[in-house]
DNA sequence: TTTGGTTCTTGATGCGCGTCAAAGCTCGCG
DNA sequence: CGCGAGCTTTGACGCGCATCAAGAACCAAA
C-alpha cells in the first residue's frame, strides 16, 4: 500500500493485529501530550516494522506519515497460514522490534541528558546518516519534519529551535536550501556537537565511522 | 539466578543472546549521560522479559537491581532445542518486549510532555500500582529507588525532586515513612497531578480504574 | 546509645528555555 | 505573476529548574 504525506494510518489499538513495514518514506508516532500539544514520540525508517501493539493507549497516538511512503501491511495471524516462512518472520520483526526500542531508549537518552543545541545536532545526525547522501565527510537530506515537528520530536519550541539552527547555521556545521533540506558540511564537526554520537553512529549504520573527539572532552 | 540490591546484571552486548526474565524484584536499564551523570532509562518489574538487545550501545549501559531479586536467566538460542515450547516462548516474549516498549514510549510523553512535578506522581502513582498494596482509593509502597536514582530516572535534580516531594507531602497526596517506603493518600486525588494517568493506570494493569477528571480540565 | 557517613532537605541565586508578539519568508493557488 | 496563508525567524521578558552550599535526618555499625 502507499500513504500520502500527513495521512494518518488507521491504528487504533483495536487493529493491534496488524504490522506495517516501511519501505520506504519517513512516519512518526504521534499523539497528544499532557497539556494537549501535539508530540512525536518515535521516527520509522525505511526497514522498521511497526503494530499498535507497541504504543500505549495515549490519546490521539496514531502513525503518520510525513512523506509518501511504500508501506507493507499484513496481519500478524495471517503468519500462522505460512508455518515454513514463519520462524523466519518472527525472527525478522523481533529483531526489528529490538532495533526500534533501542532508538526509543536512546531517544529518552538524549531528551534526558542533552542539552537542546545537542538534541538538535543529535536530529540531524541521525537523519542525514539514515536518510542523506553521505560524501566523505559531507552529507545532504531533505527534512521530512517542518520545524515545529523537530521541535515536538525532541521536546523543545519551534521558536528555541528556529534559534538554534539558526546557532548552527552561523557557526557552519549545518546549512539549509529552502525549508527542506539540509546539508551538513562536516559529520565530524557536527558529531563534536553531540555527547553521545558513537551511539547515534552505531544505531544507524556507522558504526565504522570514527567520530574521534567523541565525548572525550569532557 | 538471584542478584542482590545493587548488583550490575553482566550485561555487554557481546551477551546479546541472553534473556532475563525477573520473578521478583526491581531492576533498572542504567546508562552513563552526555554529561558524565548517570541516567536511569527504564525500569523493569516482575514478569518482564529483558536482552541487551533491546539496549542501545551508550557507554556503560547494564541493567543494575534495586532490591534483591529473583531472575530467570536463559540464552534465546537454547530455545530451539524445544521446538514444541518455542512457539508458545517466542510468543511470550514478542508481547513482554511490545510491553516494555510501550511503557518506554510513555516514559517518552512523560520526559517530553509534563511538569517535574507531574512527572513525580505519575512515578509514584507507577509504582504504587505495580509494586505496591492497593486498598480501596489508597495504596503503599517500598520506594526501590533512592531519591537521586529518581531524579535521574525522571531527568530531574535531586534537591528539586526533594522539594517536589515535600510540596506533594503538605499536600497530602502522599506520605512516606522512613526513606524508602509510601503512602498514597488518594489514587483518585494522584491522579489529578498526571495528566495522562488514564494511559499509566492501562498499562499497570487498572484499566477499568475510574480517574475521574483525567485531563478533562484541559 | 553514640558515632560517623551517607542521603536528604532547604535556601539563595543564575541561566536556559518557554511564552508572547510582531515581522519576514516560502510556497501554493488563483 | 502576484497575492495570501501558514510557516519560520527574531526580540523582550518571565518562570522553572539546575547549581552550589550548608545544615538536618537517617541508617548502620561499634
Amino acid at each position: 500500500m502507499r500513504a500520502r504525506r500527513r495521512q494518518r494510518l488507521v491504528m487504533s489499538s483495536k487493529w493491534s493485529d496488524i504490522i506495517y513495514v516501511v519501505k520506504s518514506g519517513v512516519l512518526v508516532l504521534s499523539a497528544n501530550g499532557g497539556s494537549g500539544r501535539r508530540q512525536l514520540l518515535a521516527i520509522l525508517y525505511p526497514g522498521d516494522a511497526y503494530s499498535m501493539s507497541l504504543a500505549p493507549p495515549l490519546d490521539g497516538v496514531g502513525v503518520v506519515a510525513m512523506t509518501d511512503c511504500d508501506l507493507i501491511r499484513m496481519r500478524r495471524s495471517a503468519l500462522e497460514d505460512f508455518p515454513s516462512e514463519m520462524q523466519e518472520l518472527e525472527a525478522f520483526l523481533q529483531q526489528r522490534t529490538a532495533e526500534l526500542h533501542a532508538r526509543s531508549i536512546l531517544h529518552i537518552a538524549r531528551l534526558a541528558s542533552l542539552s537542546s543545541e545537542s538534541r538538535v545536532a543529535a536530529f540531524i545526525l541521525e537523519l542525514a546518516l539514515r536518510t542523506g547522501q553521505v560524501v566523505n565527510d559531507t552529507a545532504t537530506c531533505d527534512l521530512p519534519l517542518s520545524r515545529s515537528d523537530i521541535a515536538d520530536y525532541l521536546s523543545l519550541n519551534a521558536d528555541t529551535l528556529s534559534r538554534i539552527m539558526t546557532r548552527l547555521k552561523s557557526r557552519g556545521t549545518v546549512a539549509t536550501v529552502g525549508r527542506s533540506r539540509a546539508i551538513v558540511k562536516s559529520i565530524k564537526r557536527l558529531c563534536k556537537e553531540v555527547p553521545i554520537c558513537r551511539t547515534t553512529l552505531a544505531l544507524h549504520g556507522y558504526a565504522e565511522l570514527d567520530c574521534q573527539a567523541d565525548n572525550s572532552h569532557s
